[in-house]
DNA sequence: AATAAGTTCGGTCACAGAACGAATTAATTG
DNA sequence: CAATTAATTCGTTCTGTGACCGAACTTATT
């Protein structure tokens, strides 16, 4: 229960920072006017910030009517955060620097013998990446690590991830702390992706946003009152067990889900085989569909009659104002038109659907979300527990654009 | 975004206050030891909250080594709130005062012409509660009203509350506030069922929490996080339209949701009626079926496999780790025993499964429950945004216990 | 004698606010 | 047109003030 002593002290310098790096160069006249504090608070704030190497002095005013004043910029690389997205087939890694610039970007496939390899796989990329960017390891500060599956953060282990093998029984967490020798934050590759796309992508300044992504598995993330929902075991959002589809008593609807059964890669693949006796992955069967193959193209509205249904299930409990799809198949247009045609017609209230514009590079910059956030927070003083900083729209652009 | 100027009073402040809510009668050494600020703090923010009326001595302790000490109670009667369950035939209404305890407790049928006729009878009852228990109106700080419905707050209309008339057109929270003359907070009446839940009932202390309330509609409250889930217009839990059960393509579900269609009162009546030709009400079949009527155990059977559904609709999404029934059906023992049955065999991860502890008076404790802690947070300083404030044990059982 | 309650008396820290000096542009005047 | 004056804005210094802490001390009790 007992407070910290100089909570006050702490949310001055938070707000004084947030003006800097939203700001770009600016006065300490100008943050006295923007935080409400005075010009004599700002000055011994700035004063203690550039001290301890934040921030510096960049420049003068000049033109304005009065005298000149002094301006201060973030110092960009007085700290680097990693963001890391693991998926089943392939990792992305990303080093941030303070200002929210992407420094480097990486991509190989996963290695698929799981476990530690892949928490070495990925140390060792991000260390290439650094090194490259003749970065200090020293201010690396912290990593965050995008999984697919539920992350137990007493045990470290990451539940539900059957596409990497070993993370359910060993602890995640520990290993990467080991591996890179920073603090380390493991979520959901799906959470990072509504955070994404809350920070910089379609779900900016919504604080009722849902994410699904659809592809070789079904999964969404929810930001409800501007929180990110994590539920009771870090499993909301493993929306591949809603009994929509398939018959959710069947005993195979134990082990994969109902809904996963009925919209997933699988189910598209399976449905167009039955259909036209022909076996094609998925990419295909949209191709089909183009070309005018009857057969495709009612897999496609089969699987967006479903999908929107899931989707109108999540609207229902949870009332977002906007649903973003994402995923190698949600992403697809074909399917988005669809389930923009039929949500109408299964669900009464207005819910706007989109596809991710920051499409497979939304849980990456979700991930630098958080750890901006979380840096900030730890550095400046407590405001917002979870990620979310504003930036400036240039800074944000750059992030938005791919390095690789 | 100015801070207030002297955030860490009220911080301390509420934590005294606090600590004398649940210490009982305390001494001001020992809330010292509590809250970890210095005695000499603790003895002036004590004799500010006593100069103003919130705290009073009670007596000393005696017995123990050394110096007697005085201890400090809340004053009880410093101010009061009412809480209001509307509910479409019956409207509850209770009298707190500041520590909790319920004064005054009425209940009646609501006045079917609804509108401006519901706002009167209520003002009349609580009135009338008021002037019997000799509370002056003066005193009377807060209302909160739970209503059927999604109370949207900025026109204060309250939207999909089809049992109310007019109450979808009126500013309602308006009308409430002229009436009783106090400050007014309109809340969903399922959303405020949690809330009581969570404070007093079966939910205590659970941060993922679900209240799903079956009768003559259904409808569902959201704890995720801590924070009560609203959702972006306030229709969170309006899951009579997920998409489980009827077709929910059908044109009709667009009215009535196709979940509600299914589980609801009025699909029970007439599933008994299609297998056994009779037409009776809801609480019959339940007769019935414990008499050994077939088609009535059916009925029971059917409709809890779909509320079984519907349950793991809402722990596939939300990830809850508990999830509490109510409503006059969901109260039911018959249909929770049915429910814990068949969820294991359609969704994978444990879910904890109750009867609702406080019944039909959720709403109305939740009421209390989050207008304690506004009256606290508003007069003693900001601590936890969403309702919550912690009681000694005796007070909270005098709480359940009902008075009428 | 030991111990706990409560007060008094400094002292610190994070601010606010007023006053003031410094620097700059705009307007006015000889 | 240059010189002077006015108007502005920046940033510092100085003097509070409120919310705390800690140590020393008094008082009351077993």
């Amino acid at each position: 229960m007992s407070d910290l002593p100089h909570i006050s002290r702490q949310f001055s310098q938070r707000s004084v920072m947030e003006a800097i790096v939203q700001g770009g160069p600016i006065s300490r006249a100008s943050i006295s006017k923007q935080t409400g504090l005075s010009k004599q608070t700002i000055s011994e704030i700035v004063r203690g910030l550039e001290q301890e190497g934040w921030v510096q002095e960049t420049g003068r005013t000049s033109g304005h009517v009065g005298r000149t004043a002094v301006t201060y910029e973030l110092v960009h690389d007085a700290a680097y955060i990693v963001a890391v997205d693991l998926g089943g087939t392939k990792v992305r890694v990303a080093l941030t620097d303070l200002a929210c610039q992407i420094f480097a970007e990486a991509a190989t496939p996963t290695d698929p013998r799981g476990g530690q390899f892949v928490v070495d796989q990925i140390t060792t990329l991000v260390f290439q990446a650094a090194a490259r960017q003749r970065v200090p390891r020293k201010k690396i500060r912290l990593a965050v690590v995008g999984v697919p599956g539920a992350p137990d953060p007493s045990t470290g282990r990451i539940l539900l991830a059957p596409n990497i093998a070993d993370f359910d029984t060993m602890n995640v967490l520990d290993a990467f702390e080991k591996a890179l020798g920073v603090a380390v934050m493991v979520e959901n590759d799906v959470n990072l992706a509504v955070l994404g796309e809350n920070w910089l992508g379609q779900g900016q300044g919504i604080d009722n946003l849902a994410y699904v992504a659809l592809g070789t598995g079904v999964g969404s993330g929810l930001i409800l009152g501007g929180h990110l929902v994590r539920g009771a075991t870090h499993a909301a959002g493993e929306i591949g067990f809603m009994p929509i589809g398939a018959d959710p008593f069947a005993e195979e609807s134990l082990r994969t889900g109902a809904f996963e059964r009925t919209v997933a890669t699988h189910a598209m693949t399976e449905r167009y085989q039955s259909l036209s006796g022909k076996q094609v992955a998925v990419p295909a069967i949209f191709e089909n569909a183009a070309l005018g193959d009857k057969d495709a193209d009612a897999v496609l509205d089969e699987t967006a009659r479903y999908l929107a249904q899931g989707v109108a299930a999540i609207a229902a409990i949870a009332n977002p104002e906007k649903i973003i799809l994402g995923g190698s198949i949600g992403l697809r247009p074909e399917i988005l038109s669809r389930v923009k045609a039929l949500l109408p017609r299964c669900f009464p209230y207005l819910v706007t659907v989109e596809a991710s514009e920051l499409g497979s590079r939304a849980a990456l910059i979700g991930a630098a979300a958080i750890g901006l956030g979380q840096l900030h927070n730890t550095l400046f003083g407590v405001d917002a527990p979870d990620g979310r900083i504003s930036l400036p729209p240039t800074q944000a652009a750059a992030l938005k654009q791919a390095v690789l």
